[in-house]
DNA sequence: CACCGTTCAGTTGAACTAAGCAACGGAATTCGG
DNA sequence: GAATTCCGTTGCTTAGTTCAACTGAACGGTGGA
């Protein structure tokens, strides 16, 4: 048995890896060439140049779909803006929070929290302490540091949705008490309709400069894989056809650059692990599967229990259900069930409500309202992912829930 | 048949509560001199 | 007598509860053609 598993990893040793550079291909990773974005890195660049001049710059505002690249032209414009006063010795900060639910800046008082963090200052506990004490902390170290401090909030969208959009002009206004420093905000956000519904005050107070970043089409996201390709894979390992096919999938789900990389990544780490010497075509697929399957898998396992409880009882209801589809009362019935079989207390209908409506947001499952005339209105809720992944789902919940 | 009030089964918003935490300040304890 | 520890109080955040208003299409009754 150990001499097996030795003969693995030496064997893996000896082989030669497909990857040169793995890091390429996952996200998180800023290239130092970006195509096709050049029109958006320099408007950007426009607006925040006077930060390096010790103004203040216009606050903007940019949207556009998942893996259209805000994040990164946003982090790339930015960064290069910090080396520079880095080596000028100015003082300009720039701060990245994601504001995504369950990133631990999704309240006002987090956010700020994590700020203060950002700057060096940690020890701050979760809770407890009012949020204005955060926030006067905050300004003491702005005030402190002297600094021009641009903060990017990812997904602020979501954000706004959870603790509402006082927030966003709650920051700028931190302005006028701000003798020695300046902040300005980049707000980035996935919901195109996201500025159209909140209140205008707010709005005009962020979205002083906009950026809209179009979907890429097949070709560009083409040129983005192979120029990703080159850093990460060794020559000659990529199949004909597969950059194209890649990009192919990537392109019909709205031009999505992240999915395409994910795509390319993981069909490799596929095609590595059956000892192939190239990337297939066919890897492709399975690494579609794939991703989907353990983007779920992962979302499902961070949830807290009685989210997993009310999932597990969606599972349950909709596998039993003839159209696999079901009605919230039916759920919170089975829900009681399972609670008194783990032994938890049960959440009134209401929490419940709330959850299915959370769970629909991150896209595990679909709920809309409908109204079935005398029959109430209620959420038509449905799995949103493949029928054969549910099994699996259902014996993590278990494993979780210890069911 | 068109129109209209009723009804159902939740949804949704707002106010409230419990649990867990931090800070504050005064009381009790410790301790070295 | 000063320093430290302890403890109760107050006030905060956050997740969840309670209360109640609101929703919107189908149902079923009414009246008009």
């Amino acid at each position: 048995m150990e001499d097996s598993l030795t003969n693995f990893f030496e064997e893996y040793m000896g082989k030669e890896s497909i990857f040169l550079d793995r890091k390429a291909v996952q996200s998180g990773f800023t290239p130092t060439n970006i195509p096709h974005r050049i029109e958006q890195i320099n408007s950007l660049a426009g607006i925040l140049a006077p930060a390096l001049k010790g103004e203040r710059p216009s606050n903007v505002f940019i949207y556009g779909k998942t893996g259209t690249g805000k994040t990164l032209v946003t982090k790339y414009v930015t960064e290069n803006m910090a080396n520079i006063s880095l080596k000028n010795s100015l003082n300009l900060k720039v701060f990245y929070i994601n504001c995504k639910i369950g990133n631990k800046a999704d309240t006002e008082y987090r956010l700020f929290a994590q700020l203060c963090k950002e700057f060096g200052f940690a020890d701050l506990p979760d809770t407890g302490l009012p949020t204005d004490v955060i926030v006067d902390k905050f300004k003491h170290l702005l005030e402190e540091k002297k600094v021009i401090l641009i903060i990017i909030l990812d997904e602020v969208d979501e954000l706004v949705r959870k603790i509402g959009a006082s927030i966003l002009y709650k920051l700028p206004r931190l302005n006028a008490d701000l003798k020695e420093s300046e902040i300005s905000l980049i707000g980035i956000s996935n919901d195109l309709t996201f500025l159209d519904n909140i209140d205008p005050r707010a709005r005009s107070s962020l979205s002083e400069e906009e950026m809209v970043f179009p979907p890429y089409n097949a070709l560009q996201l083409q040129n983005i894989l192979r120029e990703r390709a080159n850093i990460a894979f060794r020559k000659n390992v990529i199949d004909n056809g597969v950059i194209e096919k890649c990009a192919a999938h990537a392109a019909k789900e709205h031009g999505d650059a992240r999915r395409a990389l994910d795509l390319l990544r993981v069909a490799a780490e596929l095609a590595e692990r059956q000892n192939q010497t190239k990337i297939m075509i066919t890897n492709i697929d399975d690494a579609e599967d794939k991703i989907d399957r353990d983007k779920i898998f992962d979302s499902i396992k961070t949830q807290p229990k009685q989210h997993k409880l009310t999932l597990f009882s969606i599972f349950e209801a909709c596998s039993e259900s003839s159209d696999r589809s079901v009605f919230t009362g039916e759920i919170y019935n089975k829900y009681i069930q399972y609670c008194s079989k783990v032994a938890a207390a049960p959440l009134t209908q209401r929490r419940v409500s709330d959850i299915i409506a959370e769970l629909d947001m991150q896209g595990i499952i679909n709920a809309k309202v409908m109204s079935r005339g005398r029959g109430g209105r209620t959420r038509k809720i449905s799995l949103a992912m493949p029928s054969q992944s549910v099994p699996k789902l259902i014996e993590l919940l278990k494993e979780g829930l210890n069911l």
